[in-house]
DNA sequence: AAAAAATTCAACCGCTTATTT
DNA sequence: AAAATAAGCGGTTGAATTTTT
């Protein structure tokens, strides 16, 4: 039963391919036993001829309980594409947002339905929401940010109507891949970056230096809403150091881990809340 | 009805980052 | 402090399935 296929083959020592039945089984109750992680004793704790990185990845993508079968809902697809928009293809940051959904499960999704120019309705559907919610943001901004600096009075007008298309992104440098490096926020890029620097502005003026930690502001993750914008700061400026580095890594999490920040700052002091991002909201989510 | 083309998605690869020894 | 090992990430592949011709 097992190498019925041209692969599902043995290859120096390991076995590749499908996994099976028998396999997910011993796989699984390693788990129970042992919990997540060192996955390169699941070959000599259990037999199972497999490496611990296939392990890992079958584990993660496929067997893990808390995983949402099924179709990616309209919601989802929403913050998919609004996520995407914001910080091009950093997929697994897109899936912590998505409960139960994996970084491969969004990519493929994404690849599959918007890579090259699909679906234009539920890209308009997208954008158009997510268009409105900066447009929210961007009054919001002006009415906290007044004395701040003088506004420039732009609208949201933009618009061309081409897609998004993307990659090449082919982000092997992340730091120049900013947030809004690809795809439908492209055409929108001017706009994005201003209203990010207003975010950051914004941001520093009521919570200078990531003391954004209330509760209002905080993330599954425990990440704040300061390290979006910090990091969409250092887009531009590459100049500087604190890149944000790889993958998952920039941003919550290591950046503002809560370890180094003290966290005494009462209620919400930042400009905006969950209430920013209905699409998130309606997730049970809140924005980073 | 069947062959060809297109789509899907699980699993792989190489590379980077983090952790352990 | 350095080397080795593990974990994690994003891009790519290709067998299976579905759709189109």
């Amino acid at each position: 039963m097992e190498g019925q296929f041209g692969w599902g083959r043995e290859e120096g020592g390991w076995r590749k391919g499908p996994w099976t039945a028998q396999e997910d089984k011993l796989l699984v109750e390693y788990v129970r036993q042992h919990g997540e992680g060192r996955w390169n004793s699941v070959a000599k704790l259990t037999g199972l001829k497999r490496s611990g990185k296939s392990c890992r990845l079958r584990w993660v993508n496929y067997l893990r309980p808390d995983l949402k079968r099924g179709k990616i809902t309209p919601q989802e697809e929403s913050v998919i594409l609004e996520l995407h928009a914001l910080w091009g293809n950093r997929w697994s940051t897109i899936a912590r947002s998505l409960p139960g959904r994996t970084d491969n499960e969004i990519k493929n999704y994404w690849r599959t339905h918007f890579k090259k120019g699909k679906p234009s309705k539920n890209i308009e559907r997208a954008r158009a929401r997510f268009l409105k919610q900066r447009r929210e943001m961007q009054s919001q901004l002006l009415l906290q940010g007044q004395d701040h600096h003088q506004q420039k009075e732009k609208q949201p007008d933009h618009h061309h109507d081409d897609d998004d298309d993307d990659d090449k992104d082919t982000s092997r440098d992340r730091e120049a891949a900013a947030p809004a490096a690809v795809s439908l926020a492209q055409q929108n890029e001017e706009d994005l970056r201003m209203l990010q620097q207003d975010m950051d502005d914004l941001l520093f003026q009521f919570c200078p230096m990531a003391s954004c930690t209330s509760s209002s502001c905080l993330l599954p993750g425990g990440g704040s809403c300061a390290s979006v914008v910090s990091a969409s700061a250092s887009e531009e400026g590459s100049s500087g150091d604190h890149q944000l580095d790889g993958g998952a890594t920039w941003g919550w999490g290591s950046l503002w881990n809560l370890d180094d920040v003290v966290d005494d700052v009462d209620g919400g002091a930042c400009g905006w809340d969950d209430s920013s991002f209905p699409l998130l909201q309606d997730q049970g989510l809140a924005f980073y």
